[in-house]
DNA sequence: CTAGAACCTGACATTGACGTCAGAGGCAAG
DNA sequence: CTTGCCTCTGACGTCAATGTCAGGTTCTAG
């Protein structure tokens, strides 16, 4: 397929995907023409890609990840491994935040609710309420 | 307390302490020489709005956010809860999606681990390595 | 063959949360 | 008073992933 259809079935853009080409995360066979064409498999590859970035990975990162996603077996093995595990305790560290926050939005919303609650039912023990009813 | 004081206990810089007043997410008494400065209240404040921004929420709706948790029982209250379940659910969706991609790390580092064991215990059936030993 | 869609390279624009610098003023200690 | 640190405003720089535009080539349908 081309760069097209690529881009629409891996649901990014067409330059998105020229930009993974251009930093090493992707690569591509030319036609004589100088068109780029993939197989089903790149498209995977660019969710992927999409799935890192979305993780907080830069693209230098992902680059130096993705040559032991192509062949676990490389010599450089050791050093993505030990890069991986970094990211994935980074990103770990990520979602207990995330968690932390949602929490917080919870305990907001909870006490929002209650408040909400309060001028429904006695609405004139608001000081704010009460000295402007006109 | 004045900024640096303010920023330093909060962990940013006075840089982005500013940024904050600028984008109307925090107010400061000033002195009479202009001077910015704050209660001990303030500190919560910023790292709060950090742990927003660390959320992936925007100044923009950090904005709308924030009168919320200022005074709970305004008007606007309403639609700033509304608001926050929106931002709640876009927040557990990233959380989701940043599990499935730790899950997929994981199994990249599986996968990494076994081919390294199996390199370890039979080296002979890597064609790779095999055919190289100078 | 030809119109239009899709593709190419290359380069500049954008966005957001800051960094950083310049030039000027404020403030406590010696 | 002055030395040194903190603060002020204002403005430009940064970074990373993408948008977007220009000018040209290639493919495809009629």
């Amino acid at each position: 397929m081309r760069i097209g259809e690529l881009a629409s079935r891996a649901g990014v853009s067409v330059r998105s995907v020229r930009y993974y080409e251009e930093q090493g995360l992707l690569t591509s066979i030319r036609s004589a023409s100088g068109q780029r064409h993939y197989t089903d498999h790149e498209v995977e590859r660019v969710t992927f890609i999409q799935r890192l970035y979305a993780a907080g990975l830069s693209s230098r990162t992902i680059t130096e990840l993705l040559p032991c996603v192509d062949s676990p077996s490389e010599e450089n093995s050791d050093a993505a491994l030990e890069r991986m595990a970094q990211e994935r305790d980074r990103l770990s560290a990520h979602i207990a935040d995330l968690i932390r926050t949602r929490d917080a939005l919870d305990g907001l919303m909870a006490t929002a609710r209650a408040h909400r609650e309060r001028m429904h039912t006695a609405m004139d023990d608001c000081p704010v309420r009460s000295g402007s009813p006109a």
